[in-house]
DNA sequence: ACCGCCTATGCATCTAGTTGCACAGCAAGG
DNA sequence: CCTTGCTGTGCAACTAGATGCATAGGCGGT
């Protein structure tokens, strides 16, 4: 169970409130693991009673007031014991690959539509990455240790983006559907 | 929810028990939609219900009676129907990439040696990809529709495992562990 | 004046999937 | 003889996550 610590990962780096991290969720740490602002909010609250983070109400002009989250020195320890575990394969899970292995039964040109929308999904995030790469690390060689881990998840997201689309051509060209 | 159609289509190529689901699932299937033997046969049952499939009791001599699968017309219908909807695109999981972008917060030295593990274990992977290629489908120009199917899922689990090297290798030798 | 969107927090319900356990007979190896 | 492993089917309990709903004030546009 990951979330909890990704959460106490950008929990880290800043204190936060539940809204915030959903945004950051959608912004960054998002791209490599979704998380809804319900399971978010479920989670602080596990979180909190473990002693892992604390938090404090802050008041606010026009608008409503917000809880505001930072890590504990129990939760700093939790992360570091987590980081020293072996983390497992994820395993593959592709509904498209399960199509493909029965196209005999089923609707060839609706699946090879399929794979035509989302080669152009994977083409506009790799456009996306590359662009946020060019921005924040046009340098990649001179980067401090922390942020080459961003750095390197950023390359992740590039390469699965490009393994992506290389697949999708794959599929395309062998059913003579790259026109 | 693609189990059941991940059955479906096994089903449907050959009629089975959920026991011989579970291997199937363990050496070929599941290398891209995992599932247990508890879930195969509390899907299974779901199916009958539902008229996707219909079982039948075969008795064996010096082994336990099984309830064999057959595929039924409704099953077919769905199997049609579900191919030709749009699948999602499944969204990247990575607990690595979560450590990574902590990995201030973090043991370093236990990341970097986990990485190696997993570069080890997505060669090891990649090498029994492509042995099964090399075997089944020594000649892939000349496949036909529904073997093509299956070839280019193989493709995607080649693919995949070469993007895992790949990225395994940034990170080791961004962080000067490649040695 | 009303509509929709943003900020902000959360509960309730449902589903998919994991983990642990149970039973039962046969075969093979030490 | 005993243990381990294979064949075969399943139930029960739990957890993570998805989905839908609720509340509430402010802000901007028509």
């Amino acid at each position: 169970m990951a979330l909890e610590h990704a959460i106490l990962v950008s929990v880290a780096e800043k204190t936060a409130s539940g809204y915030d991290l959903a945004r950051r969720f959608d912004a960054s740490i998002g791209h490599f693991w979704k998380a809804s602002h319900q399971q978010i909010y479920k989670v602080l609250g596990r979180m909190e009673s473990d002693k892992w983070v604390e938090s404090h109400l802050v008041a606010q002009d026009n608008r409503p007031d917000k809880k505001v989250y930072s890590i504990t020195q129990e939760g700093r320890d939790e992360l570091h014991r987590w980081s020293s575990q072996p983390s497992p394969i994820e395993p593959l899970r592709s509904e498209l690959a399960v199509k493909l292995r029965g196209i005999g039964f089923g609707d060839q040109e609706a699946i090879l539509a399929d794979v035509h929308v989302r080669r152009a999904a994977h083409a506009a995030q790799l456009e996306f990455y590359e662009a946020s790469a060019a921005k924040h690390y046009p340098d990649p060689a001179s980067l401090e240790d922390d942020e080459l881990g961003a750095y390197l998840v950023l390359r992740a997201g590039i390469l699965a983006e490009r393994h992506g689309i290389t697949w999708c051509d794959e599929i395309l060209q062998a059913f003579g559907s790259d026109r």
